[in-house]
DNA sequence: CGTGGAGTTGACAAAGATCAATACTAGTGG
DNA sequence: CCACTAGTATTGATCTTTGTCAACTCCACG
């Protein structure tokens, strides 16, 4: 191994409560009984860069925690595009999402560098998700979701111009289902363009230009959606 | 069904079972015993519009579970300037976050219409995560953190320039501390620019103009930060 | 040597922000 | 009922930022 900086540190099983001692890591503050704990049931390795620690779709095998190197966390956008979600670094958590939430992955994760992990398998963690009082799970649950979401609209955010954006927002408004929607727009202009990522007049005449286009219909506070299919098409402008 | 689907329903307080039935609110798949307890925890009231829900920094003393009506969540940018979050919806949490993290909430909600909330006292749930296993409860407060990271990663591209990310970024990198830092850039410019939401042109042209600006050093993969304070300025346009 | 990929630069086009002026709306007080 | 006002919405003109496309350099590697 040469000039990487990263890498000079002995390639030996760091112990879950060295780390801690360091303040690194997610698992500062537990007491050492648990800490022992992981290290009993942690396996160790090392994946050369490039190497995908796991994918989008895929199920949860267990949770790994970078010990050394970078990982890149990615979404593949509307037209293919790869975003990458958030750098995770030493001390970051990988997977835990997936397993916390008892879902897929919803992306993917994938070495930049040569890194070391430990890893914990679903079979620790798990039984500890499963066996919490259901109101707990339930609510973790719901953040997963929201994080999730959150991550999407950032992806958005990235890939989509304020017109598409808008129709994806309005898509949402109506719900699922067929046929014309009605519905009001419960917020002002200042703040549709506040929570869209523009100014106020981008959205004002991105709404024009959605009605010119017959996609919608404008009617002050309300919006008339004829054919929810055309607006899809509106919300991606790499489309075929 | 006139144009107000969601007011029509009668002011009173309706059953977490009855949410769960209709499969509307986030504990749908609760045992029966649960929701029986929830009832007996919650309360119910309602908020006109404009009523702040609570505050960011502000300790969290409950869980909100929105019944009707629509709430925005924001956060403040650099300048002053509003950006929300998300909207919450008739079924959609708030301030379970706080209560989960253990810590302070980290946003704003403010409630866009008339709305019904049902309220779930922390010293209901706080037990819970406080009793949970310590393991699941670090990684609970990772997940919060994370996600609580990324909303500001949606902040910053919403009101930040490609340069400005580009400077934050750096000065993540360099982490704290004072003095010249000098950083390996893990990155290729294509994947810089798709972290930082830009074209990679515009990355290069960003980094080639805070070189002129002698606010960093470029070698190659190699970032030199002779002065972090002055790269901070170069955070936010803004600025006085 | 070539060959290919990453990095860089310039020219141009598109999207969006900003600024300023004007309309529209609802409330207020005569 | 009519101004008058303040706030929001809309429109047009213009400037900035960013994306796109193409050329060209640089370097590692066979």
């Amino acid at each position: 191994m040469n000039s990487k900086a990263t890498l000079n540190r002995p390639k030996q099983v760091p112990s879950c409560a060295s780390c801690a001692k360091q303040g690194r890591g997610p698992f500062c503050g537990l007491p050492s009984d648990s800490l022992t704990g992981l290290d009993r049931a942690k396996s160790f390795g090392t994946y050369p860069r490039g190497q995908i620690l796991f994918q989008a779709g895929s199920k949860a095998t267990g949770v790994h925690c970078l010990n050394a190197g970078l990982v890149k966390l990615t979404r593949v956008g509307l037209g293919g595009k790869e975003q990458i979600l958030r750098l995770a670094g030493p001390g970051d958590l990988l997977g835990h999402r997936a397993v916390l939430g008892e879902r897929p992955h919803d992306h993917d994760a994938e070495a930049m560098t040569d890194v070391e992990v430990c890893y914990l398998p679903a079979d620790v963690i798990s039984p500890l998700v499963s066996s919490a009082p259901p109101l707990l799970r339930s609510l973790v649950k719901k953040l997963v979701e929201e994080t999730s979401e959150v991550e999407g609209r950032l992806v958005e955010r990235a890939q989509q111009r304020a017109e598409e954006r808008l129709a994806s927002f309005l898509l949402r408004l109506c719900g699922p289902g067929d046929g014309t929607a009605r519905v009001e727009l419960p917020l002002s202009r200042q703040e549709l363009a506040d929570y869209l990522g523009a100014a106020p007049e981008t959205i004002i005449r991105a709404l024009a230009h959605l009605a010119k286009r017959k996609l919608i219909r404008l009617d002050g506070r309300f919006v008339e959606v004829p054919d929810r299919s055309k607006l899809t098409d509106a919300t991606d402008s790499s489309a075929a």
